[in-house]
DNA sequence: CTGAAAGCGCTAACAC
DNA sequence: GTGTTAGCGCTTTCAG
C-alpha cells in the first residue's frame, strides 16, 4: 500500500491571508513589519505564518518591490588570505541580517569594466556591492548609485560612500619606528605592484610613511624592491635586496605574503631572519605566528564586517540621501613584535 | 538649461519584441535558443536586444520558470586556506558557466540543520548546493532533491550524487609508506576531530591507512593524539607528542594546519623538523613551501572545479535522471618530500 | 486599519 | 514557426 506522494506545495502568502481570514496585502503588511496593521492582526498573521512555514519567495517580492535582499562581495581573486578573510567578516553580518550573499570574483580590469559597466543587469541581481581592493573610479561610483546600487569599499578610502581601511602611511611609518629603534640604517623595502603594472595606492603610501619615518633619523631606504605581489615575488625581491651592494641589515615588507617570500630566500642562504637580517611585514596573516614574523597587524576580518554593516545602512538609506558624504573608517593597526626582527648585528 | 533627467528605464522583452516585430515569446524562445525559431528571426531578434541593452530580469524568469541560475557553496567556515580554495575553483567554473554564486557559512551544527531542514526556502533561492566537508545524511540529500535542489559534495564521497575528494585511506598509506622508508620506528600521529567532538571520517579512514601502512613493518602508531583542526590545537598536540614518553622520531599530521602548529612547538623547544623530528602533513596549503614542509599533495582547487562542473550536469539533467548513480570522482594525491621530512637521528 | 486590484517581467502551454 | 493566454507570488497604490 503506497502511501500517496502528495506533493507538498510551499505556502504562499494567500494560503496564509485564507488561513488568518486577512488579504494578501494585510499579511505583507504585518509580515514586514509595516504601520497600519492592528497588533492583534499583526500576531494573528504572524502565528498563522509560522504554522504554515511560510517564506515569502524571493523572486516574487524582488519582481513586485525591486529590491533583491542580495549583496555582492567583489574581489579580485579569492584564493588569497586577505580576500577570503575580508569577505568572512562580511558575510557574518550579512547573513546575520537576512540578506543572501554573492560573490563575484573580477580577475582582470575587463572583467571589472564588465561588471561595473552600464549594461550589467546588476541591479537585478544586488541591492548592494562590497568592493575590496578595487580600483573603481567616482564616475563608476555613481553610475552604480543611479541604478540604485548601493556601495561600501574596504582597502580604498573615500568619502563618496561607506569606506573602511587602515592608515597606509601610519603603517610605513610604524615599521620604520620599529626598525630605526632597532638600530638598523640600512633597510630596504618590499613593495607591491598590481599585475597591471599600475602602481597601487596602497604601495606608494606605505613607502611615503616609511621614507618619512626613516628621515626622522636622517635615513633613507638603501634600496626599494617594488615587485609583484605573492610569495614568490616577495623571495626575488630579497634576493634581488641581498645580491645588490651594500645589502640591508633589515628589510619592509609591505604584506606578510611578500614577507613569507623574503623568509624563504633568507633560508635559502642559510640567513637567520632576525639576527642576520631583520623582517617586519604588514597584515598578521594567520600563518604570521607560524614564522614567528614580525608584523604590523590589521584586523582584516573586522574590517569587511564593519564595511558590511555600513552597506547595509546605506541602502536602508538609499533613498533619502544618496548623495550622503560618509567619513571614512580608519581601522586601527598595531605593532606585533615577533622574533623576525633585532638589533643588526655589531 | 536643464537638460531634463530621462529615466532611463532597462528594456524588457517587451520592448525588444515590438523592435523586432515579433511576440514575446519569440524573443524568449530566440534567446534562450530555444528550437522553433527561424535562423534569420533569431538573428534579427539577437541584433535588436543587443542594440537595445537587453538583459532579461533573473527575478521575473526564476517566478516563471522556477530556475534561479544561482547556485550556492555550503562551508563550514570561510576564513580557511582549504575552503576559500575550494571555492575559488568553483566559483571560477561557475560564473564561466553564467551561473550567480552563492555563499553560505554553516558554522555550527544548528545552522546547518538549519539550512538543510525542509523548512528553508533554498528551493526559491537556489538551483544546486556544493556541500563542501559537510555531513549530510541521505535523507537530507533526498529532501533537497525532493526539492528540485541539485546537490554535489567536495570532501566526502558518496555515489547518491556527484561527488569528489581524495582516497584518504590512501593519504595515510602513503605518509607511512614515507616515514617507513626513512627507517622511523617510532611514529606518532596528529589528527583531527570536528569541533562537535565527532569524529569526522576523514580522520578515521587516513588513520585506518595509516596504521595498515605501519603494520607491512610490523609498527604501530607510538602515539595518536587526536586534537582539533587548527594550527594551535597541532601545537598542543605535538607538545602532548613530545612530553610522553618514548616520543616519536617522526609524524604524521592529517593537515597542514595541524602540521604547522607541530612545527611551531618544534621550534620553541629548539628541535629541528626533519632532523630532531620528522613531520609530514596533508594538503600542500599554499604556505607549506614556505616552511619548507613535506606533505601530501591534493589539488584543492580542481576539485572544487571538479564538483562544480558535475553540479551544472546535475542541474542541467535533473528531470530526467533524478536518482542517478553517480560514481565519485578520486581526485589524485601525490607525496611532496621538502625539508620537514629526513631519517631518524641514529 | 484593511481590502481590491493592478502590475513587476518573464515563461510555458496551447493554439494557429 | 509564431502568437495568445495565463499565470509565477508578491507589493503597492488607491478606496473604503
Amino acid at each position: 500500500m503506497v502511501r500517496p506522494h502528495r506533493r507538498t506545495r510551499r505556502a504562499t502568502i494567500e494560503d496564509v491571508a485564507d488561513a488568518a481570514g486577512v488579504s494578501m496585502a494585510t499579511v505583507s503588511r504585518a509580515l514586514r513589519g509595516l504601520p497600519n496593521v492592528a497588533d492583534a492582526t499583526r500576531e494573528r498573521v504572524a502565528e498563522v505564518a509560522a504554522a504554515l512555514d511560510y517564506q515569502p519567495d524571493p523572486a516574487a517580492s524582488r519582481l513586485a518591490a525591486g529590491r533583491t535582499r542580495t549583496v555582492t562581495a567583489v574581489v579580485p581573486t579569492f584564493d588569497s588570505w586577505y580576500f577570503a578573510t575580508v569577505v568572512a567578516g562580511a558575510e557574518a553580518v550579512w547573513s546575520g541580517a537576512g540578506y543572501a550573499v554573492s560573490v563575484v570574483v573580477v580577475p582582470d580590469d575587463a572583467s571589472r569594466m564588465r561588471l561595473l559597466s552600464d549594461r550589467t543587469a546588476l541591479e537585478r541581481h544586488t541591492d548592494g556591492l562590497l568592493l575590496v581592493e578595487l580600483p573603481v573610479s567616482a564616475d563608476q561610483i555613481d553610475s552604480l548609485r543611479r541604478r540604485g546600487i548601493a556601495v561600501a569599499t574596504v582597502g580604498s578610502m573615500r568619502s563618496a560612500h561607506p569606506s573602511v581601511g587602515i592608515d597606509d602611511e601610519a603603517v610605513g611609518a610604524l615599521a620604520a619606528l620599529h626598525l630605526t629603534e632597532l638600530g638598523h640604517v640600512r633597510v630596504g623595502v618590499i613593495g607591491g605592484l598590481r599585475d597591471d603594472g599600475r602602481q597601487v595606492d596602497v604601495t606608494a603610501l606605505r613607502l611615503e610613511g616609511f621614507e618619512a619615518g626613516l628621515r626622522e633619523h636622517a635615513l633613507e631606504p638603501v634600496r626599494v624592491h617594488l615587485g609583484n605581489v605573492g610569495v614568490d615575488r616577495g623571495q626575488a625581491a630579497m634576493a634581488a635586496l641581498l645580491d645588490g651592494d651594500d645589502p640591508p641589515t633589515a628589510v619592509f615588507a609591505m604584506s606578510d605574503e611578500l614577507a613569507f617570500g623574503a623568509l624563504m630566500e633568507l633560508r635559502d642562504r642559510g640567513l637567520r631572519a632576525g639576527s642576520d637580517v631583520s623582517l617586519v611585514g604588514v597584515d598578521d596573516h594567520e600563518f604570521a605566528r607560524v614564522v614567528a614574523l614580525t608584523t604590523i597587524r590589521q584586523r582584516v576580518a573586522d574590517q569587511g564586517a564593519t564595511a558590511a554593516q555600513a552597506l547595509i545602512a546605506a541602502m536602508d538609506g538609499s533613498s533619502a540621501s544618496s548623495t550622503a558624504e560618509t567619513a571614512p573608517v580608519i581601522a586601527p593597526i598595531e605593532l606585533v613584535v615577533r622574533a623576525t626582527t633585532g638589533p643588526p648585528r655589531p
